[in-house]
DNA sequence: TTGACTCAATTACGCTTGTACGTGTAAAAG
DNA sequence: CTTTTACACGTACAAGCGTAATTGAGTCAA
C-alpha cells in the first residue's frame, strides 16, 4: 500500500474533477469548477502540483503545457478518507453516519428508492 | 449562525470524546482515548484550547484545571462536516457516498436491518 | 522545609494548506 | 517587427495543524 500522505480539502476537490474529466490542464480543471466556487486559477495550479508531488496524479507535457492524469482511482481516496472519518467522528461505526445522511440531511424519494435497491440486492447477495 | 472556524481532523477526534463525556478535564479526555490511539497529554491539551478559542467548547476552573464544556452539538457540526466532504468529494451528491459505505465499506446484517427500518419509517412519514 | 514528584499551562516549531503574486514566454494585434 | 495580451510556471508567505519540550505550581515524604 502505497501510503501516500493525505489529501487536504482542497485537494480532494480538484482530485474529483481531475477523475472526471479523465485528464485535463490546468485550465480544463480551473474551468470545470462549479461557476459559484471562486477560486483562483494559481490555485488550481497549486493543487495540481501538490497532487503530483503526493503520488496521486502523473504528470506529462503537451508542448509547454503540463496534462495530469489520475494515478490513484477515486475508490481508494474515498475510501481512506472515509475510514478516517468514521474513525474520528463516530468511533468507527458507519451506521451512524448513514443515519445522519437520511435523517437530518435529507435524501430525496428516488434516493430511497435506490438506496432500497442497494439493500435488496445486497440481501440476495447474503442469502447464497 | 456562528460561523466558527472549520475542526481539523484532530480537535474533531477530541471533541467526539467530550461529547461523549459531557464535560471533562484534559486528563479525563486523554484517558478516555483508546488505548491503541497514541497521543500526547499535551497534545490533546492544545486540542482542548483550541477548541475553546475556535468557540466549540466552554472551559471553567476547578481549582487550578481547567474543566472543558461542549458548547456546540454533535449534530451541528457533523452536519458541517459531512456537508463540506459530500460536496468536496461527491460534487454535492449524498447517495455516492452511502453507496459507497454499503457497497465498499461492508455493513453488518444488524446494520442493514436497522437501515431498512429507517428507510420505512421515512416512508411512512412521507405518504401522510 | 526542602527536595522529589505530579500534573497543568505555556511556549515552540517544523510541516501543511490556502491563496496569490511575479516573471517569462508564446500568440495576437497593430 | 514591435507592442500588447494571455497564460504557464515557479516562488512566496501567512495561517493552521500536529506534536511535543519546557516551565511552573501545588503535594507529599523525609
Amino acid at each position: 500500500m502505497a501510503e501516500r500522505p493525505a489529501l487536504s480539502k482542497g485537494e480532494m476537490e480538484v482530485a474529483r474533477i481531475l477523475w472526471e474529466l479523465g485528464s485535463a490542464t490546468v485550465r480544463q480543471v480551473f474551468e470545470a469548477f462549479p461557476a459559484n466556487r471562486e477560486i483562483d486559477f494559481t490555485t488550481v495550479q497549486t493543487y495540481l502540483r501538490r497532487l503530483e508531488s503526493k503520488g496521486y496524479v502523473n504528470a506529462s507535457l503537451d508542448g509547454r503545457t503540463r496534462v495530469y492524469t489520475p494515478r490513484v482511482k477515486p475508490q481508494t481516496v474515498i475510501r481512506e478518507t472515509l475510514d478516517d472519518l468514521v474513525d474520528r467522528l463516530f468511533g468507527g461505526e458507519s451506521l451512524p453516519l448513514m443515519r445522519h445522511l437520511i435523517e437530518d440531511r435529507g435524501i430525496s424519494d428516488a434516493d430511497v428508492a435506490e438506496l432500497r435497491q442497494l439493500l435488496d440486492r445486497l440481501k440476495r447477495k447474503r442469502e447464497n
